[in-house]
DNA sequence: ACTAATAAAAGTAACAGTTATCGATATTGA
DNA sequence: TCAATATCGATAACTGTTACTTTTATTAGT
């Protein structure tokens, strides 16, 4: 019987799954509290944790202190602006090629990676030719 | 003036440079407690976000939750061990490879990366062969 | 449809890592 | 040596997250 359905943890997925953004918990909470105005911050963070363990969605951790959460798990790579802390997602053609240049110098066994890339996003550089 | 010398900040630096481990701000204040007895956790957190800043050591963040701290500013990545949490380095030729496979979908402007490599350790991976 | 089993909920307390505050101390330029 | 002030130790406060407890909701079997 394992997993029940819950129309909080239907909330949750829904408002993540159409954002390119990466919310943090928080945010989410405050976020779903617009259709679901009882939910408790515990119940959004114990069904991210369960939408993780099944997949549904991965986490985005840029350092900043908090989890970001993405509903995309296609394989992507992420950018953080130095500047306004914003996070976008990265293509990355060949992104296999990290692994092979990695294992190189490598005894053990890499299983996967994850990269953040950092600097200015288009905005911010913008900006900062003025 | 700016800056003032401090005997607790060098024994703070001092303890982290001979390391190729990341401690998190905890270990470095029990280590460092065993030469400056009173030292306070506080000092340690202060001490390290000014050495951060002057650039004399950097962060790494593996998604544990805790910082861990690292002398070693040089150009190089990080390799997190999924079944004994060890952190190692790990050195990448043909490094700018990666910023160049980035950068062609990506408006902005990328200074920089930091890559989380996972998998196993050589000594797990050993073990797991028995 | 009813019921029993139990996953999941809300609400709240607890926890870990970190930052901020404050009066006392140590370093430094004059 | 002295005044200015960066840094200190001690501790309180804050933030993100997890755990606990009682109540509610979902589901499988009849």
């Amino acid at each position: 019987m394992a997993l029940k359905h819950s129309k909080q943890r239907d909330a949750i997925y829904d408002f993540l799954k159409d954002r390119k953004d990466h919310p943090t918990a928080d945010v989410i909470y405050e976020a779903v509290r617009k259709t679901e105005p009882n939910i408790s911050l515990g119940t959004v963070y114990r069904n991210l944790s369960v939408l993780k363990e099944t997949g549904m969605i991965r986490t985005v951790e840029v350092g900043d202190g908090a989890v970001h959460f993405d509903a995309d798990v296609s394989n992507h790579n992420h950018f953080v602006c130095t500047e306004c802390g914003c996070v976008e997602d990265i293509e990355m053609k060949s992104i296999d090629k990290v692994r092979e240049i990695a294992s190189e110098n490598f005894d053990g066994k890499i299983t996967g990676f994850n990269t953040y890339f950092y600097g200015l996003c288009s905005d911010c550089l913008e900006k900062s030719k003025v």
